[in-house]
DNA sequence: GATGAATGAGATTTCATTCAT
DNA sequence: AATGAATGAAATCTCATTCAT
């Protein structure tokens, strides 16, 4: 097997993809491991020779790519830019992951993210609270953020409206084609930067 | 009345309760009808008197504390006051409710706000969104508002603030005394109506 | 099901004997769950009902009937007898066993008394050495038997050829009629007691 | 030759030493093949070169092993000494390969022995028992034996007792120590041959 | 109302064996 | 000879739900 078309990976990041697109589609709970071998097109005894249990598929799932995200989160939060203007790119990544990869968002949103365990992976989602915390600390240290807000509270209600605007898109309530997304990037950096009041 | 929990008294209400605390803990998957059964005290057959099966438990808390929730934020809306004024009323009796109903935020927050058939209810969680909405556009019509954000989003963004802070309680991330809890309060209200930006 | 012919125990006992009928044919390892859950006429799932796992019905069989068996010894070792005709009579009663519960001997000796796990059941087993070591010495301190050789070897001895001589019954290589056991019974006397030369 | 271990030298050797170990700690339902082949140091499909099936490796332990020891057991039946001497010579090789071989003495006490194959091998095995009675009755004929007992009863409580002696030693539950094994063949004459009766 | 024995569909997981390289 | 990816039958175990008492 030799399928070129797979440029990225082997077979193992194969059965993650297929994973990723069925737990997206019936939830983690209601994806079989035959379905997931049936939709990587493999016999689903090799699930079994890859990762040891359905929520190790899960767990891989999660780490891999939040290992990924939290990498481009950092670079871009360590940009010798403005503290407002890497928030801003920082948000707009966030976002932009679920047109690049949405069924790794719907999985991550709604698996993983509510998931009763949540408190065992509490310390890689941190990463990403982290980042955001920090650029909003050095906007403090600038001067370009007001230093009356608690800067961890803050970086949660951002974090918070990110996912909500995600789980929108997910869930089918908020419309995400192309226009929208844009104005829900700037949306959400005017409400965040400027707040609504007038 | 603004507690929206599941009324006192009878089989029925603490089999609900003892659901509520369950599923809050274990997620709606890891629970069985048994413990269920066992945390309120009674056989596990007894619950099947009083629902139909495992699903119509978590719908029914579900139906029941969100409508009043949502009557309680509806009547908080309808108040003659200043449309800010009214948003922090409307956002503060959410998070009160936490303290109030910690299992029961849980549950709606982590099992039913994700579930498959979130379609189905969808109507129903949209009612808080409506109402923040309504109070958005109410003070853009007053002039209280920035008219150049949508109202829409601005009401998403503001419920996954709400829902990120529960969230880190729920996790015991963020503190959740009393002054941590008022706090939080007042900085939602902050950044919401005054952004982050000096 | 009132079925009046099981006088013996419910559904538990039943199950362990369906269990013990099963293993004895099949072997533990031959035999699935669903064999005794129909050798004994109930569905699938009870079994999960009364045991939790497929070993812990071996481990039920072995500890309940291995229980009921040491008690019986030690009532014959206790009598007030000569030491050697309180030996004769533990033997007797270990290989009458063979002809009174054919399956339950087959399992323990077949199953139990080879399984990889038998360290962890040493203690229980030893329980029935101890019998014939205490008769055996017993039998010295009164001068019944010689003092030259050590209680714990022969106690080891005994129990060998006891179990090799059910072991040749379970497996159908040494005959079992009447006559063939109770010359059995007087041979493993005979050679116990006074040896083999003349 | 006295000494019935697998060949050494070879792939196909070590793997049967390799298994041996194996069977011997995990008992032949729990170990794995690629356990097997782990052990030996080897990639798991290798072992189908060398031999059919995991079946096939246990059969091949048995009777490359046995019919050796078989051999030798022969060869000291058949030296031309007193039918008590050569009947302790026996018992005293049977015993001292324990020394030498000990996870093979398990596989073939414990797997072999009762496996539900065991009719097949039932010949096999038997040659022990034959060689062991055959002794007996020399010695019957000659008048070194008593006369009263049946031969083959007496062989099968010789061979259970060798047996209960080296799965004492296999659990650890009997000292194995060099005196200790020279005490226990002194023993098993002792009884063997005078009885415990004084 | 209340109990808990009984059912059985369905899912995960194991692992001997095959086979392409 | 050697590797280890790939297969899939088969077994254990779970648990929502039913039902007799």
């Amino acid at each position: 097997m030799t399928d070129p078309s797979l440029a990225v990976g082997g077979r193992r990041e194969e059965l993650l993809r297929a994973a990723a697109r069925v737990f997206a589609e019936k939830g983690y709970h209601g994806a079989r491991i035959s379905d997931v071998a049936e939709e990587a097109g493999v016999a689903y005894g090799l699930v079994y020779h890859y990762f040891r249990s359905k929520d190790e598929l899960l767990e891989t799932i999660f780490h891999e790519s939040w290992g990924r995200m939290v990498a481009v989160l950092e670079s871009l939060a360590d940009s010798p830019k403005p503290a407002l203007e890497r928030l801003r790119l920082v948000t707009t990544a966030l976002l932009r992951t679920w047109q690049q990869e949405p069924d790794l968002v719907r999985v991550l949103v709604r698996e993983v993210a509510r998931s009763p365990q949540l408190q065992d992976r509490a310390g890689e989602f941190g990463a990403a609270f982290t980042v955001i915390r920090r650029v909003i600390e050095d906007g403090q240290a600038s001067g370009e953020v007001r230093s009356d807000i608690d800067a961890r509270l803050a970086a949660w209600i951002v974090y918070g409206a990110l996912e909500e605007i995600l789980t929108g898109w997910v869930l089918g309530q908020l419309p995400d084609d192309d226009d929208a997304v844009a104005q829900a990037e700037r949306t959400l950096a005017d409400v965040v930067f400027g707040g609504i009041a007038r």
